[in-house]
DNA sequence: ATTTGGATTAACCATTTGGTTAAACTAAAT
DNA sequence: ATTTAGTTTAACCAAATGGTTAATCCAAAT
């Protein structure tokens, strides 16, 4: 059932905690968030704990399917970059609490996800990432820069500012409209600011 | 007095809010750290959300020193992103927590550090440098780009290796060492993206 | 020696919070 | 009609938490 109690918390305990994160949400205001009873969300998922990693767990799963997806793609690497970047920042327009919300808690439990990782086997997807990367800097086609930096480099510029938006609103004065063109006019000058480094012609 | 209670309780309090923020943190952990009596906290800062202001004005000041500094001096763009990128990383890496705290609270709370950006006037110096950054770009010296958008590409660049720490540290399965030292590298790396794509010469 | 005023403490309080439980409800199976 | 098993609710509980207060301490001023 789409609209079963247990699918009702669900939804409504992502809501809360991914504004609120785990020691900002009550138990009280997910149930009255989901309609039910409080005694239901204990029925269901044992703990607040529980229900806190059920939730963290799926979030966490959706940040890397995109990346695992287009890296592992066989296109040119200019156009990787370009599908990452947009796909990326499109996904993020859309939850932009998504990534605080996975660094804050992984900041606070680090050891959070190691199950999560495995089991969507992010170590190789990596590795065979890294490999392909590797293989295009041999053939000259890349700039030699370690594969870590590259990444680093290209989740920094998409996802921080998402995450700084309400840091770089106020000291910038825009309002969020604006905000959203900003981030909209970014998809084609990170692509452009990493392929214009990257690339070897 | 250096080790008066008013002294140990900022200290302390400083300590665990950075760490554990406003929800997370507890007054009586911030009392036991400081060595005081709990009601000693509500005797110097009458709250604990004033004591937490308190903690973050000064933080937040921190955070933007630099920032103005390095903008406002006068000496040519390629020196001023070294400087920045330079300053701004050693800074992190002694104060690692800091970037999180602050988009932390001020995403709870969008309207708690108005005033303070006004007293430091960054509304003034983000115009002020805007204003040479754009006079560079009409001398043919600069990539035309928005003045936000090279803001937030260098802010990116810099702040988010070390916020994603636990994240990066789990995927690319490094050790603290390690990622320390890819922060060091990042140094000239940074510089050098930034510098090769936005310098005309 | 006494007074004075800030500093400090232990005890206390009201409220919030995560979690439990026993009873009640419901719908399907017998 | 009765049983059964899962679902839902209201009431309750113990622990934690931010904050208050009255009493005490202490050093400097009188």
């Amino acid at each position: 059932m789409l609209d079963s109690a247990e699918q009702k918390i669900k939804e409504a305990a992502r809501k809360i905690l991914l504004v609120k994160g785990f020691d900002g949400s009550r138990m009280q205001e997910i149930a009255d968030e989901a309609g039910v009873n409080k005694a239901m969300l204990n029925y269901y998922f044992r703990s607040k704990k529980a229900l806190f990693q059920m939730v963290f767990m799926e979030e966490f799963g959706k940040l890397f399917e995109n990346m695992i997806t287009v890296l592992l793609d066989d296109c040119p690497w200019e156009d990787k970059i370009k599908a990452f970047v947009n796909t990326e920042l499109n996904h993020l327009l859309q939850a932009p609490q998504l990534p605080l919300f996975i660094i804050n808690e992984m900041s606070k439990n680090p050891h959070l996800m190691e199950e999560k990782l495995k089991s969507i086997s992010v170590g190789n997807v990596f590795e065979m990432a890294k490999t392909k990367y590797e293989k295009e800097i041999q053939d000259g086609k890349l700039r030699n820069l370690p594969f870590i930096q590259f990444l680093m480099n290209l989740q920094s510029l998409c996802i921080f500012p998402i995450l700084a938006k309400p840091v770089l609103m106020q000291i910038s004065k825009v309002s969020d409209m604006e905000y959203h063109n900003l981030i909209n006019q970014r998809k084609a000058l990170v692509s452009e600011l990493l392929i214009s480094y990257m690339i070897i012609k």
